[in-house]
DNA sequence: GTCTATAACGAGATAGAC
DNA sequence: GTCTATCTCGTTATAGAC
């Protein structure tokens, strides 16, 4: 029953925007509204169910999409994150705007969202630290108490990187949910007509960047 | 009145979310939330108002701060905007996400807020068409339909620009609102702690990447 | 015990009559 | 401008069915 909410109310925010009414939901599953709250203590606990689902589903496609690619093609994992983020966003609009639009006014996120809202980005970590790019270029110099914070992110994950080459990992990071954040949300709609090419070329103007070589 | 009504809902969207109550405002005004309707035909209506108000707000906040900067120095020019654009949305988070966020359930921006919804990435372009670089890098190929698209915005705009130096431009564009997205929406909190040395090394990285010298 | 329905409260947007 | 009425919503207390 859990899982029948779920989905009703996924399919909800898919097709009627952000907005999710618990009586529209239990109406759907002929039900009184009340009876959610024996499955949900209220409907942010719903919301939360849901942004949890969302961010591993956009993690799953993430990774199979890298994952259909060679091991040694830096490069080709790079656009297959990219790809596969976009693709899921265009599937998913409504449940990309619950996790990287505007804030549900009055929700905060419990803390149990911050590992799977993280899965993307530490898969462009692991393509680039596999790359084997040794440092980065110093383009710019950093503060200390950024250059900390970059070298704490740096020691929860195994491999070999420096606070250059990460800070250039986290503008792709930015660059992929900016553009598809356009997208999804319709700010590109009079400006750029052959978005997956924008797209396609973002993205390699990104690699080029972080120093993905091919 | 209108102006007041204006006023009295901005306030409310800056302290109290994206949730906007007509009641609310009206109850701040001494009056019945029915009578609103003779200022605005619906909800949506203030909605637009305050949207391409937002717009000025935004527009009117990086125009100074890139005002005040030295016309030769670009890559200053270039910082001012950002930190314009940053400062602006932290001051301002909720009319933030009204004009970058996820965008109103049932609500379609009308075509009146494209040409205030562009003037920041205009102010981006004039300070690399000052800086007068020449052609940009062929650093990756375009297809022609994306040649075709750039080429059409660069005709509309006055100055030496090329399709490579303006997808550079428009990476920064991206990168600038994604960033601040992420701020503003919280999706920063649990990583970066030194947030505006991180948004000064991204400008810089991608001031670098335009090409911009300093 | 476990689930569901009824009814209610207070909040909201909106339409129409005055 | 107001007031009233109708619709929506999230939420809770309570009562009843299996």
């Amino acid at each position: 029953m859990t899982e029948e909410i779920k989905r009703v109310a996924r399919r909800h925010l898919a097709t009627q925007g952000a907005d999710l009414s618990l009586r529209a939901v239990a109406r759907e599953l002929d039900i009184v509204a009340s009876a959610l709250y024996r499955y949900f203590p209220n409907r942010d606990a719903l919301l939360t169910a849901l942004i949890l689902e969302a961010y591993e589903s956009l993690a799953e496609a993430a990774v199979a999409a890298e994952a259909a690619v060679d091991r040694a093609d830096g490069r080709g994992r790079w656009y297959a994150v990219w790809r596969g983020v976009r693709a899921w966003a265009l599937a998913h609009p409504a449940e990309y705007g619950l996790l990287y639009g505007t804030p549900v006014p009055g929700y905060s996120a419990p803390a149990d969202t911050v590992t799977p809202a993280s899965a993307v980005v530490l898969l462009l970590v692991r393509i680039v630290v596999d790359a084997d790019l040794g440092p980065g270029p110093v383009s710019t110099p950093m503060t200390e108490p950024l250059r900390a914070d970059l070298r704490r992110l740096i020691d929860e994950q195994p491999g070999d990187l420096d606070e250059n080459r990460l800070a250039l990992i986290f503008a792709g990071w930015t660059q992929l949910f900016g553009l598809v954040g356009f997208e999804v949300f319709g700010r590109l709609d009079q400006t750029v007509t052959a978005v997956s090419d924008y797209f396609d070329h973002q993205a390699a103007l990104m690699a080029d960047l972080v120093g993905l070589p091919g």
